[in-house]
DNA sequence: TTGAAAGCGCTAACAT
DNA sequence: ATGTTAGCGCTTTCAA
């Protein structure tokens, strides 16, 4: 078998009658290095079909070239969304973007251990994972830059991230229904998943649903209409569980006129519950999601826009910063939110 | 500032009183080393939080222990679904996935030059992506193996792929429609990126829209329904575009009973234009589509099934074979279809 | 069972 | 402008 199949900083330096050094001047455009012979390097480089190793430059370097993405069910399009701009920051320049899935709780461990260090990546992405106690000491211990994205902790002030003010979201949806005239209005949650919830829940896994009830609560006291507690449910994300709950919602004696879903998934559901009680929507129920998935548009439903592309995008740009030295402080950036109307949602009749 | 805020193989022998080739040997759990001095060695490591530098190990042993996946659009549900299968295979193992997202022409050079050696992965896994005449050379360059899914390519017997019968999956779902008593039966689809289809088209790119079309005019010829030129019409991926396409064809004179888009993002598209036109889905228009990504459950759509998850996963599964050696022979691995009836196909009024 | 030493391919500081 | 050299952290062969 041959020796090898590829060629080295050393095979053109043999060929070109220089040595390594030299061509590693030639192919990182040195100034230092002659006009002609940069040429020629360049040009037996090309004709040898040389590829720098990477992995070599890396343990040079020290710098791997690589980040990370710590990331739970990618697949959910409002995460892959996110990844999408994360990525799209990324395909311009060298790095690579290692991707960790999440769905056990040995993986979300081995993320925050063995992931989040700099002899593996350069800089770590968290995105869209709830933080738990034990994560934070991980964290602590990173060595390199890490920034979060949909995901917030109250204990880590000391990270980057990028959130969205979901309160405000909760807000603009309620109050939007308000506008037309509901004042029975049902809220639909998810729930953190059993994953990031083992048996103490300490307080700390901080859900996007609770700040958007917050904001729902506040929309709904400020117009003094009274929350009603059969107005709340929550179960797992997926739209299986929210139309299982939105139709026992509909099946109250006195049921809402309008539900808000703490997600885009969940307000499908909540239309399937609806189409199967022969309701139609908004004629006899109005819907809201939240995310703006790209699914939203052609179910024509009511939703809180939240600039996931942007959100992704925005996390990695810091990022990049961060792992350049060029800031040090950290940031908290917030995405604005935005009520998309469509035909999901109409004044009661 | 610290020298280096880790530790190394060599801090450990110096702590455990030996040398580096016996730290190493008790942490790869050589039989070569004694029971004791392994016991001592593991202690001291976990005691300094060591963790191995990957890159020096890789450069070392010559293997990168990453694998990188080509694959364009990957927030298309079909797209994330076939990844999420792939990264599932890997989640078990100590390999990372390293992620080449191709929107550009460039990127689609970018990926096949650069990413397809041996000095950056072990192996890669194109996904999706349509072969053209330029990257056969390239892939044949590649120097780690490579596996193919979803992509299909005349000349490339010689590489490993999983893919679908698309001409009986066409076929599965047209004759679903005959079977129901439609003989006025559309087809919309999706036409190969602008991106994929450079000036000359040389026949290469070989879209599965164009298999399933096969299929289709198998059923209807075997039906013996004549095959209508103005029931045939394509567009770029994207509902937006399908329903365009859709409300031209149920604006003909004599439209369609029954449309099959190739997609089902495009059926999506044609369910909102049957929608706008005041026709309901399905008595007075049924609709199938392909692939029966997540949202096609809650859109009760009728579709084709192809196991995109388990592609993805085989895929995988196929590379990590290849990369250990034990197999040799190029394998075509062919998945296969099923249709899933929901509810939106009935027979014609 | 362990040590010594070479080497993976590249970079960068220093010397010339 | 170029050569020389040391070294990144680990693995592995050869000796002992």
């Amino acid at each position: 078998m041959p020796k090898k199949q590829y060629h080295t900083i050393r095979d053109i330096a043999r060929i070109a009658g220089v040595t390594p050094g030299t061509v590693s001047r030639a192919l990182h455009n040195s100034p230092l290095v002659n006009i002609d012979t940069k040429k020629r390097i360049l040009r037996i480089a090309d004709e040898l079909n040389y590829t720098p190793n990477l992995v070599a430059r890396r343990l040079s370097t020290g710098k791997t070239f690589a980040i990370g993405v710590i990331v739970p069910f990618f697949t959910r399009p409002s995460v892959s969304e996110r990844l999408d701009g994360a990525v799209s920051v990324l395909s311009n320049s060298h790095y690579d973007l290692v991707i960790h899935n999440v769905e056990t709780t040995e993986q979300r461990e081995a993320g925050f251990r063995d992931v989040l260090r700099r002899e593996r990546i350069d800089g770590a992405l968290i995105l869209s994972m709830p933080i738990l106690e034990a994560d934070v000491d991980l964290l602590a211990q990173a060595n390199i830059p890490v920034v979060m994205v949909d995901t917030k902790h109250p204990d880590l002030p000391l990270f980057d991230c990028v959130t969205v003010d979901d309160v405000d979201g909760g807000y603009k949806a309620t109050k939007h229904l308000i506008n037309l005239g509901h004042s029975k209005i049902g809220f639909i949650s998810d729930v953190t998943e059993r994953l990031f919830a083992p048996r103490s829940d300490n307080g700390y896994q901080f859900t996007s649903s609770r700040d958007r009830y917050t904001g729902y609560r506040k929309a709904m006291e400020e117009a003094g209409i009274p929350v009603r507690e059969e107005y709340f449910a929550k179960e797992q994300h997926g739209f299986r569980e929210a139309r299982g709950l939105a139709a026992q919602m509909l099946a109250l004696e006195d049921p809402p006129t309008a539900i808000f879903a703490s997600n885009d998934t969940q307000a499908f559901g909540v239309i399937q519950a609806a189409r199967g009680k022969g309701l139609s929507v908004p004629e006899d129920l109005s819907v809201v999601g939240y995310d703006d998935v790209q699914a939203a548009e052609f179910m024509e439903l009511t939703t809180v826009r939240q600039m996931l592309f942007e959100s992704g995008r925005q996390g990695v740009e810091i990022l990049m910063e961060k792992i350049n030295g060029k800031t040090n402080d950290p940031k908290h950036t917030i995405i604005p939110t935005e009520i998309i109307v469509r035909k999901s949602t109409a004044s009661p009749k």
